[in-house]
DNA sequence: GGAATTGCCGGAAACGCTTCCGGGTGCTTC
DNA sequence: GAAGCACCCGGAAGCGTTTCCGGCAATTCC
């Protein structure tokens, strides 16, 4: 390392440009980059000594120029409201996978739920520098996500918050059919007076579970009490209390279903502070499926949500949005599937 | 959208160059440069025209072609083996937000535990296209690090699996101390044979968590038998495994020291098991403090690692690498604290 | 056996930006 | 009143790629 002045030391800071792999192959650069970009005309032979080449200096294409000669970055900008959270890191860690197949990597701008930046985030930072975008859970609205595709910018949706204007690829999961499916279990424990903490009121997530959930009841020749359904924001505080509220009813559910992990999660913690047993004096179910689900006593009958299969589905849209296929649907939803544990069973008496 | 005909339609695809904010504030493209990089040589009011110019048409720079040009891209490669995890998750959001802060942004490159590629990560994507990188829990051993920074790629690792060779960046917490305080707390509360599910062997966590577990038994004069440590992989299965084993011992600990929160929750399951009651028949202290550990039924008692903080400081410390700043210290170690929640208590008599 | 293909390859022009170098003002200084 | 000096600004040369275009050899065809 201290003696720098032998036969060919690489070019050192900098590393190898494809100049250099041309000169050592013995090439014209304009060969080399058709064989770093697998084009059909070069000769096997040739072909074959710039990959040694290649390999032995451990070159690697600079994406910034590839990107700025060719448009393709090979990049895609990520966003999402939280990166710790075990609700949005299996999306995050499924898109990885499938972009990193594709040799893509992920810019990743986690927006903290501000929205409050006058251009949003995309057009400050992904124009020129990434090839397109997924969009998790985004706060734009309507409006803006036409705005951006009307740029010719492409991008997808993962899970929206409200369901985007037609022609904008999104993929969402069968939130009825899974509160359906859900419910339908409690129905058939024996529960009759079920409670139900829905999400924040307006999403698109809370109001298609919330359809699932009337429309199971419904099935039962049961009406349901207007009181039986409390909103939240997703989160186990809010769980907790909107579970005391049902709790305290009159006459009070013997089932809640919580629209997610952390309201059931908050109902448990409810259920504890009343000294009631789940699932002997109370059956909880949540949804989504999410990592805390089997870390709580007792394990949660929740929702399975394929959050990771969403992230690679998002991912396969988007690259192939990029390459310009023509998509047959543009719009996704992915099965939900009822997973039982230890927080449900029939009713006391 | 429809007429594109009229006064002065921005270019469509491609977006406004610097060219164009030069054209329509009427300045060459050299001044637009320099009052996009905050350069002091510009007239105030050019600089204000300019930047309204900036402002009307929402341009920001291509950051590839930046990159090119003058070598910095304001993009910083993260590896890290997981990314849905609980103890990842906080360090790679809190080196998010502090990238964001200024304005840079994360490349993401999970290694879903592969390092058999031939040539590692970095060498493959980083060079040219990032600025530096931040290593989470490198699998690349000490030489290999040495050989990056040989070639100058500024990087920092964060939370190293061995002791990094001297001269690297390093961010991590305070094990020995941390270890030390749990036992210590298992102590005061009158425990006297305390079991240790430690992590992985060679690791450098558990090294100094181990440190600290004997340093505080050795301050109450007590003597580690051997059979009271038993090694893990830091997963749920085999704490509750390892647990079973101390639990079967002919004369059980009274309390379990896990390394992580993982293997006590393990540890958890495997009370649960046998019928006994945490922590009035066995105590358990965990190690990170992740979100399962207050999700937990107890809640667990657990040390807590600035993870969040970890990764900011990692950040933090690479940037100031990258703009050449001296740094006083280039390794770092941040405190730990215990946080007593429900799962310690004293021994039963 | 000459002409038209075909298969491979090199030259060179972009891509959008930064930055060095130099030049034109308008002011101070002796 | 001429020389010197800031202060601003424009021209132009790259940065590492991709890709169009054209050219040379080796085929193939009649």
């Amino acid at each position: 390392m201290a003696q720098a002045d032998s036969k060919q030391e690489p070019p050192f800071r900098g590393r190898a440009t494809i100049r250099d792999i041309a000169d050592l192959a013995g090439v014209s650069i304009a060969t080399v980059s058709r064989v770093l970009n697998d084009r059909p005309d070069v000769a096997p032979g040739t072909r074959e000594s710039v990959l040694q080449v290649v390999r032995e200096q451990g070159f690697s294409t600079n994406r910034g120029a590839r990107g700025l000669a060719s448009g393709r970055t090979g990049m895609i900008g990520l966003t999402l409201p939280l990166v710790a959270d075990a609700y949005f890191s299996p999306m995050l860690s499924g898109a990885a996978e499938a972009l990193y197949e594709r040799d893509m990597r992920i810019v990743l701008a986690p927006t903290f739920h501000e929205h409050d930046r006058e251009v949003s985030l995309l057009e400050r930072l992904m124009r020129g520098t990434t090839d397109g975008a997924i969009l998790m859970l985004p706060e734009e609205s309507a409006s803006e996500l036409r705005m951006l595709q009307r740029q010719g910018f492409p991008f997808v949706v993962v899970d929206p918050r409200e369901l985007p204007p037609e022609g904008i690829a999104c993929v969402a999961a069968m939130h009825a059919a899974g509160a359906k499916e859900a419910t339908e279990h409690l129905l058939e424990l024996g529960h009759r007076r079920i409670g139900a903490i829905a999400g924040a009121p307006g999403w698109y997530a809370t109001e298609e579970r919330l359809i699932g959930f009337r429309s199971a009841l419904a099935g039962a020749g049961i009406l349901l009490d207007p009181d039986l359904v409390v909103y939240s924001d997703w989160r186990i505080p809010r769980g907790t209390e909107a579970a005391e509220q049902l709790l305290s009813l009159p006459e009070p559910p013997t089932a809640i279903f919580g629209f997610n992990d952390n309201v059931a999660i908050g109902a448990l913690h409810a259920a504890r502070n009343r000294g009631l047993s789940v699932p002997d004096d109370l059956s909880v179910v949540g949804f989504d499926d999410t990592a805390p689900a089997v870390i709580v006593t007792p394990q949660l009958t929740s929702v399975r949500q394929p959050l990771a299969e969403m992230g690679r589905m998002g991912a396969s849209l988007l690259v192939r949005l990029i390459e310009g296929q023509r998509l047959d649907a543009l719009r996704m939803e992915l099965a939900t599937k009822l997973v039982v544990r230890d927080s449900t069973a029939p009713p006391r008496h």
